[in-house]
DNA sequence: TGATTTTCCCCTTTTATTCGCCCACAATAG
DNA sequence: CTATTGTGGGCGAATAAAAGGGGAAAATCA
């Protein structure tokens, strides 16, 4: 049973005087909080929130109501679908945290750009020395340009798919190069190339 | 039974006026809504609405529109709350990517973590050798106890923070390791020593 | 006994419903 | 090819009921 816009000021006036006294309001200071002359009209608005069953009360015992669950649920729901997280400074080995100007946030879609976004594990060590480890999770855009530099998910011949920096070279070949001294370019003509995405972050989750 | 264009956006618009108020519109709101000149043509939609199964409403009571659970569902499935990234599979270099056994996601709560959480942005390279880099972001948590080889964001004498592994030490004494090998522990007694938080996640952003 | 809650009867405002009529467009029967 | 019919969309006005509100007295706690 839904609400009247009138029904749910009521509640939700009794639910802030409750969060701010601790104990639940009387009729009539409910009334002088809704402005409100009769306490037949507090009574009546009551009722019908008893019914249905957005709060409880006993019966003919002063400042006995108590919101059901229900409706706390539904206010809790209404509020959290997306997470922020607060950005409070940076910090610096050796020196006090430097406060950010504005209070600002963080949230996934700063990471996730706007586009086609997919997300891959990382396996192996062959982009070391760029700080991408086994394990970490990376977050790549589908485009359809790529630039000197950027590193990529690249399907070579088909059938084998690497991460590597992406560098055009002379005479229709791509180089690609791995972060990793150990491990030796690899050269392919630009047909047998085809570029999955550019790699947008670096997610790595401890623990 | 599908929606006509107009059907569809009168549901919608009563879909978000619900979500915005937290009570459902009076046929007049809705007409305004829709810049609508009679009533008469909010109650015939409402009607249509109700027989393809759309809506639900209690006769003559005002206010008293409920989506079906059907349309909310439709909704929720439509408009990802753009938090959520799919996970395909694995890359390891020089293999194909192997795919992740079933349709896998990832969201921001999955490194955020449930308690207090909050961020920072690391300013140069004394955790390198652990692959935390300058302008990485951090996700830190509010915790009271710490385990040996946690990293952390320690307060030092009051004045000083700095991002750590944690290590204790015979005599009280705290051993704050770096990552880097040009630098060298730092060693306090444990009463000098604060814990602001400890690492749950690294965050690079590209570009 | 005093502070509250409950009830009864009345009023006003808001809201939903109904009825008749209009237009545009698409499908279909003649 | 035109006339007819059906359907979605829309308008205004009249009507009736629900929701909102009031005063005062009765009934209950505590």
């Amino acid at each position: 049973m839904a609400l009247t816009k009138r029904q749910k000021q009521v509640l939700d006036f009794i639910a802030n005087f409750v969060d701010e006294h601790q104990y639940c309001p009387s009729y009539e200071e409910i009334a002088r909080g809704l402005d409100l002359a009769s306490l037949a009209t507090v009574h009546k608005h009551i009722s019908v929130l008893e019914a249905k069953n957005y709060l409880k009360r006993g019966f003919n015992q002063s400042r006995s109501i108590e919101l059901s669950a229900r409706y706390l649920q539904e206010q809790r729901r209404s509020k959290p679908p997306m997470r922020e997280i607060p950005l409070l400074g940076r910090i610096a080995a050796g020196s006090p945290v430097e406060s950010v100007e504005q209070r600002e946030v963080l949230n996934f879609a700063d990471f996730a750009g706007s586009g086609d976004t997919f997300a891959l594990e990382v396996r192996g060590n062959s982009m070391i020395d760029d700080h991408i480890c086994d394990g970490d999770m990376i977050l790549l855009e589908r485009v359809t340009e790529v630039r000197d530099g950027d590193i990529v998910v690249a399907l070579i011949a088909g059938c084998e798919t690497t991460l590597k920096r992406f560098y055009r070279e002379p005479g229709d070949t791509i180089r690609l190069q791995p972060a990793n001294s150990a491990l030796k370019p690899i050269l392919v003509p630009v047909r047998d190339i085809q570029i999955q995405g550019r790699l947008l972050a670096v997610l790595r989750k401890y623990k």
